[in-house]
DNA sequence: GGGGAATGCAACTTTCTGGTTGCTTAAGAG
DNA sequence: CTCTTAAGCAACCAGAAAGTTGCATTCCCC
């Protein structure tokens, strides 16, 4: 990997780390799972299905939105919540990453060995 | 999304959010960074370049290994870290999925301006 | 065999997380 | 205007996580 290539990596691990944080945990991947058909829903919409009180899931939800993965928007007396795909899209290159170093670890470890 | 579909997820939703939580920590997505170059480390190897104990370091690799985002075997005196690269391909396939989720929902909204 | 290096194990502290309950505030509906 | 519904806020609790220190174990090397 090119030292340019690592730094800018690094300088992006705390903020993936805080995405990756954000999904995990059961609860709020459901909830994430729930919005990403564009769909934008209230709290208590977001509640039903869910054994929990509505205030945990509101805390879910902030966390979700501290990281990005989801906005928010006061309408009335209900505030609506939707998906925001740009966090998770970063998460894709983070992974594409990896696997592509993996992919090139795997290719030379072959043409190693047919040497 | 059909029914199939959405229980197959809703199966492995679990699981996700265990590794999704693996890679949540600055110091654990910095291990997996260094791994995804297919090398094999030591513990005391991983541990340089961070300001932490070999003991914290030792709890993070059994995080992620518990999670099977990483294997280690003994050789020796030393136990050495592989990234295992499955887990965080089922990952990608988590992610293309609420990716595309989310562009169908964009075209339908696109088609239903459009008329 | 003895010493140093790599690791494992256990106890402990501190902080964070996930969850609850109770009360308040704001806004639609009748 | 009053009632109900949606949400926010604050306090609290139990358990998990992150990290430390100290000690035991195992293995390599001389």
């Amino acid at each position: 990997m090119p030292a340019s290539a690592r730094s800018r990596l690094a300088r992006r691990l705390p903020r993936a780390a805080m995405v990756f944080a954000a999904l995990g945990d059961p609860t709020r991947l459901a909830l994430v799972t729930r919005l990403c058909d564009g769909s934008r829903r209230s709290i208590t919409q977001l509640c039903d299905g869910q054994p929990l009180t509505r205030q945990a899931i509101s805390k879910h939800l902030r966390v979700l939105e501290d990281a990005r993965v989801v906005r928010s928007e006061r309408a009335g007396r209900e505030s609506l919540y939707a998906l925001n795909p740009q966090p998770i899209g970063e998460l894709r290159d983070y992974i594409d990453l990896v696997s592509s170093q993996w992919d090139d670890a795997l290719a030379r470890l072959k043409s190693f060995v047919e040497k």
